[in-house]
RNA sequence: GGGCCGGUGGUCUAGGGGUGAUGACGGCGCGCUUACAACGCGCAGAUCGGCGGUUCGAAUCCGCCCCGGCCCA
């Protein structure tokens, strides 16, 4: 195991002079050590520039991915290192079978996001921040983002991204910036850009507006309140009559323009038309009806406060007769204005709102108080409650582009994988709402508009205008606000290769090939980004959408820096590797809760699937070092197991194929894994390793080094896009052509031939061998006792066997037998223990005086029980005329023979149980 | 309020009409057998959330219910 070592995080270690020639003369190290050459093949790689996408002119074959940009906000968590490994498993999969591939890496300038974590660090240093200009802001968060970056592009490199550096992209230099100016020009002079005085989320602690994306529902547990409404007349108010209303948000009581109830709502009736005093003023509201009240909420008589609530603000559109504005809360989200009361003038909202319950309980106008659980929208930056308010923001009209994003995804030009997040997705498009665009902050990409101080008049400029184009006054002023981060994240796919220009770069690498990301940013990113595609290239901007989960916790949370429960991939990394840690992404491995990510279990997991793959060709290797490639031997001659290994290689490679063709990432890896492990390791290498010890001989050897070979190399090349580092390292000891792995040919599986008679024999070979050594542990062997085993073929692939001339020899090495014979008809020996599989009966006789070899065979005997049970089911359902009549013909044969088998099987099991070797040996 | 997803041995997971339910981890037993104890071999452990239906046949399809989780209001 690796030591933690520095705690910033390394940079890659060069290997030491001494290692590498040890490593040169002696072979592979006996242990398993990815810090030896991880960073060694990153440099190799780099230097080498294999990950340079080439330059090539014109439309064409391509592969192409833009790594979702990291926040330069802070570090990567472990969800950005799921995204990169799935994302470079496909492109280095792609890369091999020759297509010119892209892989881009990028960085977010993150705007809001930024400017919070730049002033918080810099308030920690003791910096006024209130007291910086624009300009020393931008200077201050530009450091920030080169220190961030820097550390960003280790952690990428860490991890063995094959990505194309010199294509690096950050959406706020300069080209970028120009690609989202255009954009905005663009939407705007088509009138899809407009500014209007709307209901925003207004974020009171940082003083912008937010897109209804970064305001998070957050359950709270808040109070409701019920207020009276005294009755205008003052005689009736004295005797307390007045209607009661319900609220949650008594602060914003004095923007309240009516009382509304449902029209349906019999109770309130009486009092519609009626007017009622505004609690603590003079002013009298009127009470009206409209459809959206739910009567069965608090006394279902809403307060209608249009400035500071949405729903209201619609209520009062609805009725023209009531002011549709009426601001009592400040851009601070204090009480200001003329319909406050002098008293509760620059109160917090907070405080406002204990002040005037109280006030209100005082003069009795507090009818109950009781708790209330509701979801508050908080702000995804400050998280403080937002605000709902009217204000004058840009808006982007995403009616006529989301509409055909919708039809893109409908008609199955972008496919979403999984596919039920086509749902997700159809849901949001049908309901999408403008599009806020405008920040109140200072990070960002500005605004390219100008507004004329003389006439008043604003437009949209490429470049800073000298004059108003209308009065000609040059006294102009540039918007102050920033656009939303995302304006500019939805131009990713093409601003990246060079949009607006039309570069070599953006007619050879655009559309991207698939578009990986979590799919908790569908909406903010994926939507958008299609509607982007659609909007200013007219195609969609990536054919598949692949969405990964999102890693949570032990208590289920999303691991994120913000909670502080993502680890810095890093120290994952310095501690069991980058192909370790790349593979328990790829192939999740049991965890203690719920899909929660317990390190140490899925890392210990993923590093002995490596330990293995390094042990195995170390086994391997020594016999293959006179072997000059690793072509595969006459397989036609070859002994049955070499025959078989090879056609299982073939059909995993297939499988391996399909699966990454369809996104299966994880399914691929796990069929890698179990014929590494459970064909190749455990069944043809334990054969084999005789033959390749040279014991059996200088052909013998040689046959199993080129089978091993062959096999092995085209395994690593399969095994390379999920494990670059030790695929790599190991294929370096093996036969093999080309400079880097990483570059050589995908393999098809066609290149060793499939053999379905040696993979049937083998599989009744195995079931021999499995019987024998149930046998050995049933009757209480040492596995180093080495008894004498037979078999009685019962099929016919068994009986092949019996013409396979090194089959006695490999079974004695798989089963830990002294010898292996055959029985054809003979009686078995004196003394053995037996046991019936499918495909064969398999005795085994105890070498004599063996301890513990005595006593009954329990496996025999459950084995009769277990047959027994299930050939009484199977009799039964052909006993069933109805199974028979309705089933299909070819089911019923299979059942027809598989009672025969049972039966069979059942009748020498029982002769096997009443024989005298079960008794008691002497 | 609307929408989506899931509930399979102790844990995590595969399988999405054909009857011995996959695998891993953990557990138990035996072993350091010259690739690998970061390992090998063997064993135990699940009426596939509940109820009802469709079917010759349901973990798999349908309906209702219960329990988790996510998203949008």
């Amino acid at each position: 195991m690796r030591e933690p070592s520095t705690p910033e995080g390394s940079a890659p270690r060069p290997l030491s002079e001494e290692r590498r020639r040890a490593e040169v003369t002696s072979g592979l190290p006996k242990r398993y050590d990815p810090a030896c050459f991880e960073p060694k093949w990153q440099s190799f790689w780099e230097e080498k520039q294999l990950f340079r996408a080439p330059e090539l002119d014109g439309a064409g074959p391509h592969w192409t991915i833009v790594f979702p940009p990291p926040n330069v906000t802070g570090v990567l968590t472990f969800g950005h290192s799921l995204q990169g490994t799935t994302e470079d498993l496909l492109c280095r999969w792609q890369r091999m079978k020759g297509l010119p591939t892209l892989f881009l890496p990028g960085l977010d300038h993150a705007g809001v996001a930024t400017q919070m974590a730049v002033r918080k660090d810099l308030e920690k240093k003791g910096v006024n921040v209130g007291t910086l200009s624009r300009e020393e802001l931008h200077a201050r968060i530009e450091e920030w983002r080169h220190e961030k970056e820097r550390y960003i592009r280790r952690q990428l490199t860490a991890h063995g991204l094959s990505m194309d550096w010199s294509r690096y992209v950050y959406t706020m230099e300069p080209r970028y910036s120009e690609a989202v100016r255009t954009a905005f020009l663009t939407l705007y002079r088509e009138g899809l850009v407009y500014r209007a005085e709307r209901m925003i989320n207004w974020d009171p602690k940082l003083r912008t507006a937010l897109s209804d994306l970064e305001v998070i529902p957050t359950e709270t547990q808040g109070k409701l309140w019920y207020i009276r409404y005294p009755d205008t007349d003052p005689a009736r108010a004295a005797r307390g009559e007045g209607f009661v209303v319900a609220t949650t948000r008594p602060e914003t009581i004095f923007g309240d323009v009516a009382v509304a109830v449902n029209p349906k709502d019999e109770r309130h009736g009486p009092w519609v038309g009626r007017k009622v005093l505004l609690p603590l003023t003079d002013r009298g509201v009127p009470i009206i009806t409209d459809e959206a009240i739910d009567p069965t909420f608090g006394t279902g008589a809403l307060k209608v406060t249009p400035s500071h609530d949405r729903v209201d603000h619609e209520i009062a559109l609805r009725h023209p007769e009531l002011p549709s504005k009426r601001d009592t809360i400040d851009d601070r989200g204090r009480l200001e204005g003329e319909f406050v009361p002098e008293r509760f003038r620059g109160m917090e909202r907070f405080a406002a709102r204990k002040a005037i319950v109280e006030e209100l309980r005082g003069q009795g106008l507090l009818v109950k108080e009781e708790l209330h659980v509701h979801n508050v929208g908080h702000s995804e930056r400050s998280e403080v409650p937002i605000e709902p308010r009217l204000s004058t923001q840009w808006f982007v009209d995403t009616s006529k582009m989301g509409l055909r994003a919708l039809e893109s995804v409908r008609k199955g030009e972008v496919r979403i994988i999984p596919e039920r997040w086509l749902k997700t997705y159809y849901n949001f498009m049908e309901n999408l709402e403008p599009w806020c665009i405008s920040r109140q902050v200072v990070w960002g990409h500005e605004i390219p508009v100008w507004y004329c101080d003389l006439c008043k008049a604003h437009d949209a400029f490429e470049v800073p205008p000298k004059a108003c184009p209308k009065c000609g006054s040059e006294a102009l002023h540039q918007d102050p606000d920033v656009l939303d981060t995302w304006f500019s994240s939805w131009l990713w796919p093409f601003a990246t290769l060079g949009w607006p220009k039309r570069t070599g770069d953006l007619a050879r690498y655009y559309p991207v090939s698939v578009l990986g990301t979590g799919s908790d940013i569908v909406f903010f990113w994926v939507a958008r980004m299609i509607m982007g595609g659609l909007q200013f290239l007219d195609t969609p901007p990536f054919p598949y959408v692949y969405l990964t989960g999102i890693l949570t916790d032990r208590q289920g949370r999303k691991l994120s820096k913000h909670l502080g429960n993502s680890p810095d991939p890093i120290e994952i990394i310095q501690q069991w590797g980058a192909d370790a840690f790349r593979f328990a992404l790829l192939f999740p491995l049991p965890v203690e809760d719920g899909g929660a990510w317990d390190p140490q279990k899925m890392m210990e997991g993923s590093r002995n699937f490596l330990t293995k793959v390094w042990n195995l060709t170390r086994l391997v290797e020594p016999a293959t070092s006179s072997l000059a490639d690793s072509s595969p031997p006459h397989l036609e001659e070859a002994p049955l197991m070499d025959r078989w290994i090879a056609s299982r290689w073939s059909h995993t490679a297939q499988e391996v194929e399909d699966r990454l063709s369809r996104f299966d990432l994880t399914g691929a890896a796990g069929v890698l894994h179990q014929f590494l492990w459970h064909e190749l390791a455990d069944w043809w290498a334990e054969a084999a390793k005789e033959r390749l010890s040279g014991r059996a001989g200088k052909g013998p050897q040689e046959q199993a080094a080129r089978t091993g070979a062959a096999v092995l190399e085209r395994t690593l090349r399969l095994l390379h896009p999920f494990v670059p580092h030790i695929s790599e390292e190991l294929w370096t000891h093996l036969p093999h052509t080309g400079e880097s792995l990483a570059v050589a040919a995908w393999p098809s599986a066609a290149e060793l031939p499939s053999d379905v008679g040696a993979e049937a024999t083998v599989s009744a070979w195995m079931e021999i061998a499995r019987g024998l050594r149930t046998l050995k542990a049933d009757a209480h062997l040492s596995p180093s006792a080495r008894p004498v085993a037979f078999a009685r073929p019962r099929t016919a692939a068994a009986a092949a066997l019996l013409q396979v001339p090194e089959v006695a020899a490999v079974t004695c090495a798989v089963a830990g037998a002294a010898s292996f014979q055959f029985l054809a008809g003979d009686a078995p020996p004196e003394g053995a223990r037996a046991l019936v599989t499918p495909s064969a009966e398999v005795f085994l006789v105890p070498p004599a005086g063996a301890a513990g070899s005595s006593g009954e065979s329990s496996a025999l005997r459950k084995e009769r029980d277990l047959v027994s049970d299930l050939l009484s089911k199977t009799r039964a359902r052909l006993a069933d005329a109805t199974f028979r009549g309705k089933a299909p013909p070819k089911v019923v044969q299979e059942v027809e023979a598989k009672e025969k088998e049972l039966s069979e099987r059942l009748r020498l099991l029982e002769e096997h149980l009443r024989a005298p070797e079960t008794e008691p040996s002497a």
